[in-house]
DNA sequence: TGCTCTTGTTTCAAATAGTGAAACACGTTA
DNA sequence: TAACGTGTTTCACTATTTGAAACAAGAGCA
């Protein structure tokens, strides 16, 4: 054990999280690999700093109000999604189209934001949503212009599910992807992730030409997606 | 200290996002009254949580990613954000003004949706920001509904800063105030908070009568607030 | 170049907070 | 009533955390 104490609570943080409804007790015990007097420690301590709620009638635990507080904070304070915001809403009203916020965290693709054309709302429903890298326009794009030790890090992160026919499949061809991506600027999602649905991203790129987020805009199958640039 | 080490390490979170910017070492120092050598392991563990970024070049800390996706599980896993969408969302294209969604954490107002009339998206921007209780219609709202030990504890927590010359002031007062909205399952906000602003809300209560959020619409002293109803 | 001031990082013994097996409490089921 | 499943507490043991002080590294400044 090396991780220290916040470490061991962030863990017991996320299992809750993964499970998406409030659990018990005993439900996280036969996940996580703490004993069961340690781990109702963990769970008063997460309930005491409100990261947690604890319903007393039916004895579960929730995830706490305190997280969405600092997320608002974050996302306030972060680099890209307030500077980004007029961007995307522009950009989503110019092309008719639902546009993409996101950057990478640890290997993933998190949506910081997100503008839909057709019913115009989407919130904490939308951002904050994790997905695959390997198989999005923008993560793909945001792979590209990686420096070689973090895409490194980040490939051994993928699942390399196999989501649809198109799919690309292993590190192999993802890397040749991600030369051509590197030599066009622009990424495309061929039907990858979910058949249908095609997008077109590009990376956001510092001075320095390092990848600090990713936008797309996305449309379905019926629509080309070579004209949608 | 009777807090333990996550208590701790939170209350520095705390620290940094109250700050709004990046922050270096030194100055979350002369606001925790941690020593230096305590603190910056701290931040260090934070960081390899994901709960912070650090910023090699500029020797900052900021906010981190992992906060946004839990944010999002707690939102979408928690009891009123997801049911109460699509009734704010009718809501608010029937009587055309902002409408907000808003539950009590730790004696404050905290937004937990949002939906504007005029420009239709708000987002994280909005949500998950705070506002107070005393003198605002969803924090007067949820007041009015609490338990008598859960309302003497949210009653500590309020500053009583005199926003404009309506605003309530002091306990008693509030406390009548309450005893209406009791009576009439109604609060109303004539420019207690800012002025020119008013607003009507409605509790969101449990079958026990205990309230566990707030609706209210928003609209400017322009048009009516008590035909606004 | 050398000096000083500031800020970040590491060390190490001492203190504290976390650990976990086992006992306990308490409601439920057989 | 007994047996069981869960949640909670105890207590001796241990590992993590603590913080003063030393160290490193850089930024001015003379």
């Amino acid at each position: 054990m090396s991780e220290g104490t916040v470490g061991k609570a962030m863990s017991v943080l996320d299992l809750v999280a993964s499970k998406g409804r409030p659990v018990r007790l005993v439900e996280v015990q036969d996940e996580a690999d703490y004993p069961k007097a340690t781990l109702y420690r963990l769970l008063q301590s997460l309930v005491k700093e409100g990261l947690l709620t604890f319903s007393p009638e039916r004895q579960t635990y929730a995830l706490g109000l305190r997280l969405v507080r600092l997320a608002h904070s974050a996302w306030s304070q972060s680099s890209l999604g307030p500077v980004a915001r007029p961007v995307i809403e522009a950009l989503a009203a110019k092309v008719g189209e639902t546009v993409h916020l996101a950057q990478l965290d640890q290997g993933q693709v998190l949506y910081v934001d997100k503008r839909n054309a057709l019913r115009p709302i989407e919130m904490f429903s939308q951002a904050g949503k994790v997905g695959p890298a390997y198989c999005t326009g923008v993560g793909k794009a945001m792979l590209a212009f990686l420096g070689e030790a973090e895409l490194d890090a980040a490939l051994k992160r993928q699942a390399f599910y196999q989501h649809t026919r198109s799919t690309l499949m292993g590190t192999e061809a993802l890397r040749a992807e991600l030369a051509a991506i590197r030599a066009a600027g622009v990424a495309y999602d061929r039907e990858e992730h979910e058949a249908g649905i095609i997008c077109i991203a590009v990376p956001i790129l510092t001075g320095a030409g390092r990848a600090i987020g990713g936008l797309s805009v996305t449309s379905s199958v019926q629509r080309h997606s070579l004209e949608a640039l």
